[in-house]
DNA sequence: TCCCAGGCTCTCT
DNA sequence: AGAGAGCATGGG
């Protein structure tokens, strides 16, 4: 993986393990879309980015020196050697997930936005978790080039259910408010969250009303950086049963979300 | 129309 | 401590 910058662009030549469309499209982010194909657009914190993956790079447009090192390779996981990470996996029907897979990197994601979107996401598909969080950003996301931010903790929680009512989100609403409250107030530290131990911070994310074992995985995983965190949904749960009998040890290693995840899009994939 | 969606809370045993 | 209903909304 050979990284240059040119034109104000950043290049990532023969990039190991990483797929654009696999690491954007697997269900862990919800403000990505392809916009022709290979070509990605979407939102992180309050940036707009497109990147376009061919046959052997991967351009990130306008991203300079300074943001891909401040930002985005930590927000693309590329420090970490995924290809050890696969090579590692003794399960053979994991292994074959896993090289399924083998292009998702676990993203690093604003913690708050992560909260907030699993709690949407809570017994619900995803274009219609797409639509919610879209609706969440452009009525009080600030406006940055591209379409909005996604909004602050503090901002939400200066809110009323009626005012979220232009979600559509149901009986959510009155989740992402507690949630809001307790984050902007304080109460709920979440960058504290990232350097204590999982089963810690995932007692602090239980405390939010309407946030239980799978959105606290979720945001840990995909907002916290534990990459421990073996969120259990619905296709998991299938999955589980259908490829490994029920039982999996690997669930509880140190990488047993990337295994969840190449566990997740495989079996969507294929619609195990 | 009907079933169900990357679940959670509440209630009842 | 385990099971089941109810929840808001709308995609397929």
């Amino acid at each position: 993986m050979n990284i240059y910058f040119e034109n104000n662009n950043t290049y990532i030549v023969s990039p190991d393990c990483f797929s654009i469309a696999a690491t954007l499209d697997c269900g862990q982010a919800f403000r990505w879309e392809e916009i022709e194909s290979g070509v990605w657009a979407g939102f992180a914190n309050d940036k707009y980015l497109k990147i376009e993956q061919t046959d052997n790079k991967i351009i990130l447009y306008d991203v300079s020196e300074k943001d891909f090192y401040d930002f985005w390779e930590n927000y693309f996981d590329l420090k970490r050697d995924y290809t050890s990470i696969i090579q590692k996996i003794e399960n053979e029907k994991l292994k074959t997930a896993a090289l399924f897979g083998k292009g998702i990197r676990i993203l690093r994601q604003d913690p708050w936005e992560t909260l907030c979107s699993f709690i949407i996401s809570q017994n619900n598909n995803i274009p219609r978790i797409k639509g919610i969080i879209n609706r969440l950003c452009e009525n009080f996301g600030e406006k940055i080039f591209g379409g909005y931010a996604f909004p602050t903790a503090e901002k939400i929680a200066a809110l009323t259910a009626d005012d979220l009512a232009v979600l559509r989100s149901g009986f959510r609403a009155k989740y992402i408010l507690d949630a809001a409250k307790k984050v902007a107030s304080g109460e709920i530290d979440l960058s504290s969250l990232i350097t204590i131990p999982t089963e810690k911070a995932r007692e602090e994310l239980l405390k939010i009303y309407g946030v239980g074992n799978k959105v606290a995985d979720c945001v840990l995983l995909f907002g916290l950086g534990h990459l421990n965190a073996f969120p259990k949904d619905v296709w998991i749960k299938r999955a589980l049963i259908e490829m490994f009998g029920g039982e999996l040890a690997e669930t509880e290693s140190k990488f047993a979300g990337v295994y969840q995840q190449y566990i997740f899009y495989y079996a969507r994939e294929n619609k195990i």
